[in-house]
DNA sequence: CCTTGACCCTGACGTAGCGGCAGGCGGGAG
DNA sequence: CTCCCGCCTGCCGCTACGTCAGGGTCAAGG
């Protein structure tokens, strides 16, 4: 099987530039030219792009990603272990990102200040960079960057009216129920559980079960959010953690 | 509360050169000087900085990260849930990444070639290019890259002996299990179904129980892991997938 | 009061990883 | 034979900084 530049550029989703680049760099010389010297991709060949394109996307630079895969000391089984490896660490590090995300709103819902140490713990202490060339016309182009701009356009000043009144409106029912004397994981207090996630996924963002839990257990562990909690009603705080946690195993 | 370039610099994970840049093309311009002309930096600046670096995250280019913040129509709870919904996307994006290795990983397990579709076909309709600069240097100083380098080092030949005696000894096991008729949510097919589980997590990557459906899914979604099972033993796919999934439930 | 060392300033040049264009050859379909 | 699309080789441009160089600043200590 041979390829000219074009179909490969097709099919791996670069440009024939990049492929040229990765000729002239010595990272991907195709393995043979044609007596016009048009540049002839093999299988073998692509299955090195796909090395660098992986080691790539994981943020590796050219050069190094040259060393890695002429490495004598590592079988393909060795580099998709390796990726697999890195995938995860990535996927983590986004993950805490999206908490730290979680973390801010929830404090700009409830008015309380962030540190510098809060704002950017996430970057602070070991940063991974990331770039993401083109990444506009790219992201441009999916459903999910204009839903994402859609729900982002500003809310008009009627509809912060309406969130703060649900917010109010919630509250309220909550303290009524927790001074009632019911456990956290009676029915009334769990559907108070499950109004305050909705609440969250209509005006907010998407609030999955587990999300919800994890934002049940920060208002736990920050001490500003137990406060703002506290101050509402003593013992509100572990009750909603509670409450929310009940929820999320009913509804699993 | 004030800040120097240095102390902006240290908090947020960047380099001093980095503000100094945003600065020279009026991306985050410190709110005040000294008269010694020192860079000073209130909170509001920091506030600022977290978004841009945020976006730079998510791969804006500098340029429009600008355009975004600088639009007037967007309130700082807007750019949380944007920015909450582009890294959603994110991980979705790298978790098929995984995907995608860990299909090839079973390919090469199985010896079955594949094609430059199967290869590509991540990258291949829409391709989130992602650079990360200096993440070498960066990952470098993880526990987790350390980890990756240290188990991806090469197999001996007596440990690729030893994986191919596991594997076969587990394939006589499991044909021999089938063949005796008991249902595959015995607690022998499960047993086989969990050492199966933790070949992989042993001698190839960490396979929780998640993944392992996933991969069990993918022996009937792909015909070519079908006919691999199914060569060996006629209704293994099958039984061998209706196994694990067994396995999972119970063990969770 | 003066020194010392850590920190700050402003240029200015260098680099990686391509994008994009110019000017020209090749090849197969009609 | 001609068209048009695809390929070739330069070569210049761009972004987001890294990395000096050359020189002021500020607080602590001798």
């Amino acid at each position: 099987m041979a390829y000219t530049v074009g179909q490969v550029a097709r099919v791996a989703g670069v440009t024939v530039r990049t492929l040229h680049h990765y000729d002239e760099i010595g990272l991907l010389s195709p393995s043979g030219r044609t007596p016009a010297s048009y540049r002839r991709y093999d299988d073998a060949d692509l299955e090195r792009l796909q090395l660098v394109l992986y080691y790539r996307e994981l943020g590796f630079p050219l050069e190094e990603i040259a060393a890695i895969i002429d490495d004598p000391a590592a079988d393909p089984a060795a580099h998709l272990r390796r990726q697999h490896e890195l995938l995860t660490v990535r996927i983590k590090r986004l993950q805490e990102m999206v908490t730290a995300i979680e973390f801010a709103m929830e404090a700009s819902k409830l008015n309380i200040q962030l540190t510098p140490e809060d704002r950017f713990e996430v970057f602070g202490d070991f940063n991974p960079e990331e770039h993401e060339a083109e990444a506009e016309q790219r992201w441009g182009d999916t459903d999910a960057y204009r839903e994402s701009n859609r729900r982002a356009s500003r809310y008009t000043k009627d509809d912060w009216l309406r969130i703060k009144a649900e917010n109010e409106d919630w509250g309220r029912r909550i303290v009524a129920v927790l001074a009632s004397g019911v456990p956290a994981d009676s029915p009334e207090a769990m559907e108070l559980a499950e109004e305050h996630r909705q609440i969250i996924s209509r005006w907010f963002y998407e609030c999955s079960y587990e999300v919800h839990t994890g934002l049940a257990d920060m208002y736990l562990a920050d001490e500003r959010f137990t406060r703002h909690y506290e101050d509402v009603a003593p013992g509100l705080a572990a009750y909603l953690n509670e409450a929310i946690h009940a929820n999320a195993i009913s509804r699993a």
